[in-house]
DNA sequence: ATGGTCGTTGCACGA
């Protein structure tokens, strides 16, 4: 089972790119984030043509997320589901596809750490973290995939002084992150990749992407009951080329099937 | 060179 997750940045305005993306890489199951799309616009016969099931979760403008998924499509549940307002931007879906539960997570930006959206993005990730404590025991088969906005090492951007005092790198987010993982859930890149130099979004401006100056925001968290499946895992740049490019690129991660 | 680009029920703001 290939899955894999893929901040979009408007699925409107990457349909194209994505239906490609979608016939090359064959993944069973892609979570998407930025979906950008409000009800009833979302292109689910484009998707269909394509073998694809979808669970859509878009409220417009802003935020959005869905999951694809050609290995089936089942309970389908958005937000937290607990009437919190932190339900009131649609960050969050998940399904049961081929066996798994699985998560499509837009986690909130933060802006800078004095702005209130930062305090946001650390009420959503705590939130997260109680939301699959109530739920599941780590001994289930869960994957939590998606922008993360958080760069756990700070081997995961480009310059570290960079980023002094800036939001995605701070100690409060990397321990939210880390609660997740303290729970039980395994970052699968960094089972296969040593920290460093692998990045999942650039900057659109200044030419990042070609100079090397990104960050690895975009996560796949697994219980080890499917982390121990992954046999490989990877972002695949290439996407993040060309036209009309998002400014992320998709990550990959192969499942062995279940003997 | 201290910005630079994208996206959107856009003409300002979020990322």
């Amino acid at each position: 089972m290939r899955l894999a997750t893929w901040n979009v940045n408007s699925l409107k305005a990457r349909l194209e790119r994505v239906e490609e993306w979608l016939e090359q890489v064959q993944p069973d199951v892609l979570c998407v984030q930025e979906t950008k799309l409000g009800p009833g616009v979302f292109p689910s016969m484009a998707l269909a043509s394509l073998g694809y099931e979808a669970a859509d979760h878009g409220e417009g403008r802003w935020n959005g997320v869905a999951i694809l998924s050609k290995v089936g499509i089942e309970d389908v549940q958005t937000g937290f589901g607990v009437g919190s307002p932190l339900d009131d931007e649609a960050r969050l879906v998940s399904a049961v596809c081929g066996g798994i539960r699985v998560f499509s997570a837009y986690v909130p930006n933060g802006r800078s750490p004095e702005d209130d959206h930062y305090r946001y993005k650390l009420e959503w990730l705590e939130a997260l973290r109680v939301h699959l404590d109530r739920s599941f025991s780590p001994a289930d088969p869960v994957v939590v995939a998606g922008d993360f906005n958080v760069a756990p090492d700070d081997r995961d951007v480009y310059d570290p002084a960079a980023f002094e005092g800036a939001t995605h790198v701070t100690a409060p987010e990397r321990d939210a992150v880390r609660a997740l993982e303290d729970w039980g859930m395994v970052d699968v890149f960094r089972q296969h990749h040593e920290p460093g130099g692998l990045f999942s979004w650039w900057d659109y401006r200044a030419g990042s992407f070609h100079k090397g100056k990104g960050m690895r925001i975009d996560l796949v968290l697994a219980t080890p009951v499917v982390a121990e499946r992954a046999t490989m895992s990877l972002i695949d740049r290439n996407a993040r080329k060309g036209k009309s490019p998002s400014d992320h690129a998709p990550v990959i991660v192969d499942l062995a099937d279940l003997t």
